[in-house]
DNA sequence: TATGAATGAGTGTTCATTCAT
DNA sequence: GATGAATGAACACTCATTCAT
């Protein structure tokens, strides 16, 4: 990988993210990535190759993530990690993590990204399990509602680029989570 | 507002929730509401102010939710109202709420639905009182979450066409709200 | 048909037979038309639209030449209106004769040529049934030799811009015809 | 020459012949050719450059095939193989004749060619000189329709990848040659 | 009100060519 | 001799928008 190519991924994921895919131009990711527009196609062949690419550095992270989750026995730990894994993200990788949520709603790219569904569902398996051994009733159920709850906090920690207030809410989930009546 | 006019809304909005507003050409709506490209301009001056058109037929519709919800004076019928809000929307106005979510993650175009805000403020404030009269602790803490839970509902509904396992969802969380341990 | 529409297919005409297809940019075309380029994609859809127009407009300019021909009951007359089809052509519609018979080893564009050949069978038969009538023998054989004839003397035509020495070749081979000694 | 410039060689008449001169990418060349992109240029200085390397291969063949030709004292059978020329040549060297015709129709390439009509001129003073000696009265205006009956059959040849209609064509048109009434 | 011809700035992409290694 | 990263000028094509009718 080289130096410039590097560069054009930094600057893609960062415009995608802003700007969103379809009003991010090559011409600007070229410019910003201070590289001619065809180097984009020579490394990438296609501005969807560019997204694709972007994806499959994510792809990496994300199982970092989930490995440090998954072989977490410590069942209540192992929750307290998942609860805190989307401001976590949000913090570290806040492009990408933006790229993805909000591409899940044009439906064209979205299909691109099933591969990840593959992580999430290991992810959800294992909130099941530890929810389970928590003694929590009806896991199944549970664990769908704390996956909306997850994605609701997504969602708005990307519109609301002010983590402060959602930080109370996590510690609140936490809580509830630790009380088991949430 | 003649025929042609309500026509062109229509579609529009089917083509922006459906392909997203980026992605959706002038060319396209007037074509699909057997209209000329010219008359979108003539009746809505902008591609946006098509949108913002768009945005201010949905506003009406909010606003008698808003109402019906507000004024409902038994609390715990209050509280359920609002969890039903985001299934009975995503149920009678699919396209419009899909567009409406989606497009919050649109910087450019988000700015111009902030109206809305209002009647969700509204509606938060009604919550709050709701779940303090309710006995709630930390209502706005609650309230909070109660948002959160909504916001991820309505991700989730909008991605996976199919409402069945939502429906689950939503009695589990109701159910959660009855026995006041969420 | 308005004028601007008109005045892209002449221009269009001309440099595809000068330049080629592949080296004539729309732009080109459009900027000799004086006429901005994208009206060129609105009324042919593509660059291939372009010329497919082209070629529909010669489609009729050749049927009318081979009726002409095919009804001609005097057979010697229609021996020598086949021979002198390609000077006349040549003469009156160069630039499509040229498009017509160098596109002819550009494959891909070929395919879309494919209805002239109807045409032309129409003519050959028309050759074949002439020549058995002036008693020539092997008539289809003698026919595919008038074709090869017709075909070479088409390939001179483009490329030496000249026609005076070809007339004195036309008037040689009538002569030939004549004397029913090919 | 090196194993690979000639692989360069032997790649872009290939493609150039199939695809034509300018829907030929020198990336592709380099591709079918296992080589970089940048030797074609190292090589050959230009695309142009790679063009006439190839054609003075050509003209090499070319000569000999004359020199047989002009050496050829039976003006009988000197005939024949002038008659022949084309149809050998399209078996033997296929790519490379159908590339010399093609080119001829695009001026900017011809150009380039021109070293070709010297040797096509001895052998077009070959060709009066026996048909001279054949006693054919009008000799030029007969070589100058033996020569376009030549192109048409290239231009067939080039068409039609089946060559067995043109065979029988040959054997009609030497028999007319034999018996001198062409 | 409604049409449809016309525009022009922009968009993704291709490709011959250069150059440091 | 050979590579492959990099360029920049073109190219076909899209699309919101204007305007005469």
């Amino acid at each position: 990988m080289t130096e410039k190519k590097e560069l054009i991924l930094q600057k893609a994921l960062a415009l995608f993210s802003e700007k969103g895919y379809d009003n991010t131009p090559t011409s600007l990711i070229a410019k910003q990535a201070g590289v001619s527009e065809g180097l984009i196609f020579r490394h990438f062949e296609n501005k969807e190759g560019l997204f694709k690419a972007i994806l499959e550095e994510g792809e990496k992270i994300l199982e970092s993530y989930i490995n440090e989750i998954i072989t977490e026995t410590n069942y209540q730990k192992r929750i307290f990690l998942i609860i805190d894994l989307v401001p976590t993200m949000m913090k570290k990788e806040r492009d990408f993590w933006t790229l993805h949520f909000t591409l899940k709603f044009n439906n064209s790219l979205y299909a691109k990204m099933k591969y990840q569904q593959k992580g999430f569902l290991l992810l959800f398996n294992a909130a099941t399990e530890a929810l389970e051994k928590l003694n929590f009733e009806n896991s199944i159920q549970e664990t769908h509602l704390l996956w909306t709850l997850l994605e609701g906090l997504t969602s708005q920690l990307i519109v609301q680029q002010d983590h402060s207030h959602t930080d109370l809410l996590i510690d609140f989930i936490k809580n509830k989570y630790t009380t088991k009546c949430i």
